[in-house]
DNA sequence: AGAAACATGTAAGGTGTTACATGATTCG
DNA sequence: CGAATCATGTAACACCTTACATGTTTCT
């Protein structure tokens, strides 16, 4: 339930609308935590019938501000100190890699040096979101910045991985 | 659909019923996707709807074990060689820490030591498996080794990052 | 004889995706 | 005035989890 988790520690910041969550979603959680319009929505409605969130604040268009109830307060508190048991690892791009065995190996060292290339640009596109902005600030700040951080040793784990995973791959020869 | 990948790709080494499935699920792809026995035997009767796969055989128990068909074989191969898009990134973990800033630091800190030693746990785990087997044999060896591999990276990044982030926050000082 | 392992299946409920549907307000 | 943005919602369908339900064969 971890969207309605999400939901409660964007609103402990300030109190937003769903169409100003939605763009959270996509902008600040892009590399934690995607959700789709319409979950959100809905999300935001079964929380209210929870009694975690209310109503605060009517606007134009039919916005509706959210703002976090001291039972959602409590809920957010309950979920960051409780500890994460390990999620349901699934992953396509291993499965992939798991049955590389199936390509000839030229086909297989193309497909890593494929995802190679793929870390290389979002290296790029996260080092530029590292220059682009200010990480001394808040404390959402501080995190962001620790995620961030995260993801770039990530990518360049995941391309030096690539490297060497080619290496053990034989150029030149049929499976 | 990668579930029904993942069954296509174990039955291309050999033919084999849902119960085998479900094993190698629990062993072999423990790391890279997790299968319930529910949805095995789910997956496995709308393949054979679908013409992916058929009942070669059927043994005692009302064992029965499942063959590639042709169209099952072209599948998996379509799938090889199709470029993985980006798949929808949900980090329950990664949440917390983007929310960390909500806790007072000791207990922050508490959490990111906690991963560093749940990685250190995973590390000795996978080094264990490394040792465990020959690593030189067939198809399906030379990527699970790739696979192995990259679990012990991403352990260790992980576990060098949270040592990274326990420096980001200051300790003995309230938020 | 009893336990462990083998073996398959169904049902209810939760979560997520995609597409559809609608309309108001602001800005140039 | 037209386009972009703001703003919310529903419906169908796919996928996953948990629990229930049942029975056979092998091994000690």
């Amino acid at each position: 339930m971890s969207l309605r988790h999400a939901l409660l520690g964007l609103l402990s910041d300030r109190p937003s609308s769903g169409y100003d969550l939605m763009k959270l979603f996509d902008t600040t959680l892009a590399n934690v935590w995607r959700a789709t319009q319409s979950q959100v929505y809905g999300e935001l409605t079964r929380m209210t019938d929870a009694g975690l969130v209310d109503v605060s604040a009517e606007g134009p268009r039919g916005r509706k501000e959210y703002s976090l109830r001291p039972e959602g307060r409590a809920e957010l508190q309950r979920w960051l100190t409780t500890p994460a048991q390990p999620q349901p690892l699934r992953s396509e791009w291993m499965l992939r890699v798991f049955f590389l065995g199936l390509l000839p190996s030229a086909q297989a060292r193309e497909q890593l040096a494929r995802i190679a290339e793929e870390e290389d640009e979002q290296i790029a596109e996260l080092e530029k979101l590292l220059g682009s902005r200010e990480w001394t600030g808040d404390r959402l700040s501080v995190s962001g910045r620790l995620v961030l951080e995260y993801g770039l040793r990530g990518s360049a784990m995941k391309r030096e991985w690539a490297r060497w995973a080619l290496d053990q791959i034989p150029a030149g020869r049929e499976p």
